[in-house]
DNA sequence: TAAGAATGTTAAGGTAGCTTAACATAAAGA
DNA sequence: TCTTTATGTTAAGCTACCTTAACATTCTTA
């Protein structure tokens, strides 16, 4: 049961992730990167960026000589471009397939797109791509899936809880636990 | 553009997602849960649970007394259910829905369980009870999507990429840069 | 070409989360 | 009770990532 100790072993930090999205950004945008820029595209201080270069540098991400303008290696270029793709894909089935408003769609795939592997990517992708298709079955389910009930359905038909019939939810109801009111922010102050 | 650096405020890092977690654990398996316990639960040093069992308890989170038992607050039981839920269902979409091994779908989850919002969870939560159901449409859905093409369909196509025809990954073949093999670890050594 | 403005780096310091080593407390047994 | 063992805490130090303040370099322009 070591698995969340991998967490700090990723590939790339969220930080070295939005880095690289803002270096190739302002490639695209205007031709080259510079500390300057990054630090306002990012919101952060220019000496933040200049110590995260060298961090960067360090894994090999990024090519950066004092004073000049910051370059993707070929390692941090592809990164950069998995981390949006799998952004875009992971906002799209929020939104269009989940129908979770935009706001949390976009604040959720910027927290995890770092962080799910390339085999979710491409599967989530697909299964996006299918059902937003003109496929009778994903028309269908389009149809079917609007009127689907919000919570688990053993436990939404009120009847005392038959938790055999609910595969997911077993012994204990996942819909409620989920958005059961923490008052987190009440707790800190 | 600032979405991003509010990662580290969130209402809980994943380090202290997983020693909720280890608390509500050991509580239910052994009725009590002692530093001992949780550091050798999560395999990291007893001091490291001492500090970190301090941090809770500033974040309202755990009750602890010097040599004596941690106590989950109802706050933090709540998180800890929360995130126990949201990895549950996580790893059913990914495995059951998704068909991700279970290997990579526990290790995503674990990763993100944390992070994803309980809007997204509930209506994955909604999505993967409806998909595995028995609900005539779940069932043409399952038949029709093992054979679904596992590429974006205009681009796996392989007719010279007409974009516009797939609107997931509009200009840009999202499929490719979501696989690309990066080589990082090599680029470390 | 020298002054001033724009840009970038270094230095020092803060929080989070981990480590090991040394020390303190509690529990058990002779 | 007194000692041994189990358990928990403190202290010091590490990396990552951020900050501000001070300093260095480069660019611009008069």
């Amino acid at each position: 049961m070591d698995i969340w100790k991998r967490f700090g072993e990723k590939e790339i930090s969220h930080s070295m992730a939005h880095y690289l999205q803002a270096v190739a950004a302002l490639k695209a945008e205007k031709g080259h990167a510079r500390v300057g820029d990054i630090a306002d595209h990012l919101g952060v201080s220019k000496s933040g960026v200049t110590s995260m270069l060298r961090s960067l540098e360090r894994h090999g991400l990024v090519r950066h000589e004092r004073y000049g303008c910051v370059e993707l290696t070929s390692v941090g270029a592809g990164l950069a471009t998995r981390t949006e793709s799998s952004r875009r894909v992971l906002t799209m089935f929020l939104t269009d397939i989940l129908g979770v408003p935009d706001a949390i769609a976009s604040e959720d795939a910027c927290m995890i797109e770092h962080l799910v592997s390339s085999e979710v990517s491409v599967e989530l992708l697909r299964l996006t791509t299918f059902l937003r298709s003109q496929h009778p079955v994903a028309r269908q389910f389009r149809d079917a899936y609007r009127t689907s009930p919000r919570a688990c359905a053993a436990h939404a038909a009120g009847a005392s809880g038959s938790p055999d019939t609910c595969g997911v939810c077993a012994d204990t109801c996942l819909h409620d636990s989920l958005i059961c009111d923490l008052g987190v922010a009440a707790a800190r102050t």
